[in-house]
RNA sequence: GGGGUCGUGGUGCAGCUGGUUCAGCACGUCUGCCUGUCACGCAGAAGGUCGCGGGUUCGAAUCCCGUCGACCCCGCCA
């Protein structure tokens, strides 16, 4: 071993004693005659002193010595002298009087330095991955990391979880997100699919009388990203049979508490705000509102759709609705300012966007022509407007006008500094539809997935409006990011049965996708029910940090490619005449795009 | 598939109403000086076909078209 401490814990503790450290040149200070050295380790920095006049064959090592060079030094560890204690350090009341120092590894002038606080672009980051994650904050992180899968394992081992994995190569599955697919070898032209998610697996390991399962589960969805979604991500999967709604409720709050307890000393305040998916949409417009603010979304369809303005009767005669929020006290934003609301909305997908100031008691705006003064009473009334405060408002179809008023809503509470950054707000949402209306196949899809069960009382609704049907699944919220959801699942072939052909899958299709769950459900299966949540997001919202990437030590681009490796890249041609596959051009455009068949 | 922002020495940025204060600033790198600094300091130096391709023009980092890439968003993500 080529050191006795780590860098970061050389304390006073060790005062007179010779230690032997390893590490990187963090920073070196040559001043002519003494130098200084700040050795780093992933526990922190410790400085090491070169005196000419006490050891001069190691000074001149030290003066050749440059960034991230990579060093093994042995010396004695001594108090530093009156007033040159840096008390920003764990190590700023010692430094090391070097005896002995070996250069095990030079490194080339850096891409970019070795701090905390650098301002790099992504890409170049991630191609010298190995260096960005020397970066303290980055080691924290995946300190961080480790430590909440840690708890977590911890956690549900005590209250008596097996943690079991299940395969990587997996079936396709057509129903949600696209797969990665893997052809084989020996069956050819046939595919493996990379897991969305275990889900058939832990229903299957609750057939099989497993009980109470987990996993820290890679899944794969290929799909584009966002700056919270990556191709593979990490989920917290859980399952338990013989169970309600109100125990994985319980089971999660407790996780949770027991994670941030004791990874970041905080206490959380379970039970969490529970609110249904309707009332999520609409006070907030999202089945995932920040609560950490109000900003509540106001429903003036009925009020509005009388006013001499056009727009807002024929959006609502059309089944639109008519929403929006009251801003206060911004009713000093300039022209321009509301322009640049107003395009905001508009990368949002909302055509336009209205808005009234409270001057004098009254609305006013560009609009307030067409508004009767009995409207704008109401109005203001149900805004609960105040002289000074500006009134935001979106007519469009539900889905429309929800979606730019969440977007508002947000943009808003950033702008106007209403979010305490500090805070982590749970909530559930409960009481979701149990199915969603795809308009582009005409038909309904699951708006969870096609396990989750319904509620019993509406299971008179199957045939004949499904879209009235309310799933017994919840979602879990930390500061508006969707942390996670699950359900209590289908037990029986029957109703099973029944959703696959409400969602349109076939008899056929349902046998060749989801047979064996099927068949296995007549084999004496428990109720059960389970939830999933994303670590890495988690993680993210822990650290308070921006982006997924940051939380997972190799990630992609939002091309979905690596920098640091270079994948995906070209197979040898012989590889894929092994797996029977064949690169074509594809017909349509002279571009590059190419299909395997 | 669509929209937005961006691309200038190793890194981050300025310049972008076209023309020797237009190739500049900061950090980094290199050289020299400096014995108590800790983002040490001081002096000097090297380093860029301004993402790529085409066009307009007497002249393009600057204007136009295309293309590639990064990031954010929409679609998509049960």
């Amino acid at each position: 071993m080529l050191r006795s401490n780590y860098c970061g814990e050389v304390n006073l503790k060790q005062l007179g004693q010779e230690v032997n450290l390893s590490g990187w040149v963090n920073t070196w200070r040559d001043h002519g005659g003494v130098i200084f050295i700040d050795l780093r380790d992933r526990t922190g920095v410790v400085q090491l002193v070169f005196n000419p006049t006490t050891n001069k064959e190691v000074h001149a090592v030290a003066q050749s010595v440059r960034d991230e060079y990579v060093l093994n030094i042995k010396g004695i560890v001594e108090h530093r002298p009156e007033g040159t204690v840096n008390k920003n350090l764990s190590t700023g009341e010692i430094e090391i009087k070097v005896s002995s120092i070996e250069i095990l590894n030079p490194s080339k002038a850096l891409p970019f330095q070795i701090r905390d606080d650098i301002n790099v672009a992504e890409e170049v980051r991630l191609q010298y991955r190995y260096l960005d994650l020397r970066r303290p904050k980055m080691f924290k992180n995946f300190n961080m990391r480790h430590k909440v899968s840690f708890l977590v394992r911890d956690y549900l081992d005590k209250q008596g979880f097996l943690e079991v994995e299940t395969p990587i190569l997996f079936k396709t599955t057509p129903e949600g997100a696209r797969d990665y697919l893997v052809p084989s070898r020996v069956n050819p032209g046939e595919f493996y699919a990379l897991p969305q998610s275990p889900q058939m697996l832990k229903q299957t390991l609750m057939i099989s009388g497993f009980d109470k399962y987990f996993q820290i589960a890679k899944c794969f969805r290929d799909e584009d990203l966002r700056a919270d979604r990556q191709p593979e991500f990490t989920q917290i999967d859980i399952e338990m049979s013989y169970i309600s709604e109100e125990d994985i409720i319980t089971l999660t709050e407790g996780l949770v508490s027991y994670v941030f307890k004791n990874a970041l000393g905080r206490d959380i305040g379970a039970p969490f705000t529970r609110l249904t998916y309707e009332a999520a949409m609409d006070q907030y417009g999202t089945d995932k509102p920040d609560l950490r603010f109000a900003l509540p979304l106001v429903n003036i369809t009925e009020i509005a759709k009388n006013a001499e303005y056009k727009i807002f009767a024929s959006i609502a005669a059309a089944g639109g609705i008519i929403k929006g929020l009251n801003a206060k006290k911004c009713g000093t934003f300039s022209r321009m300012e509301i322009d640049n609301l107003i395009e905001f909305v508009k990368t949002i997908g909302a055509k336009g966007m209205s808005w009234f100031k409270v001057e004098n008691g009254k609305l006013e705006s560009n609009l307030s022509k067409f508004f009767s003064e009995e409207i704008k009473t109401e109005m203001m009334k149900a805004f609960k407007a105040e002289e000074g405060d500006l009134i935001l408002i979106i007519a469009d179809k539900p889905a429309g006008a929800n979606q730019a008023l969440d977007h508002l809503r947000r943009h808003l509470g950033e702008k106007l500094s209403l979010i305490d950054k500090d805070k982590f707000v749970f909530e559930w949402v409960l009481e979701f539809p149990l199915f969603g209306w795809n308009e582009e196949e005409k038909r309904f899809d699951a708006m969870h997935h096609p396990f989750t069960s319904p509620k019993p009382e509406d299971m008179q609704y199957f045939d004949k409006e499904p879209g009235k049907m309310k799933a017994r699944a919840y979602d879990l919220v930390l500061n508006g990011t969707e942390l996670g959801g699950g359900s209590i699942r289908i037990h029986t072939r029957k109703i099973q049965e029944m959703m696959f052909k409400a969602i349109g899958i076939t008899d056929e299709q349902a046998k060749d996708r989801f047979g064996f769950l099927l068949d296995a459900f007549e084999f004496g299966t428990p109720p059960h029910g389970g939830i999933a949540f994303g670590l890495d997001r988690l993680l993210m919202l822990m650290l308070k940090e921006g982006s997924l990437r940051d939380v997972i030590a190799f990630p992609k681009t939002q091309k979905a490619q690596c920098p640091l490796s270079g994948a995906p890249s070209f197979a040898e041609e012989k590889q894929l005449r092994d797996l029977h596959i064949k690169v074509v051009e594809l017909p349509k455009k002279e571009d590059k795009n190419t299909e395997q068949v």
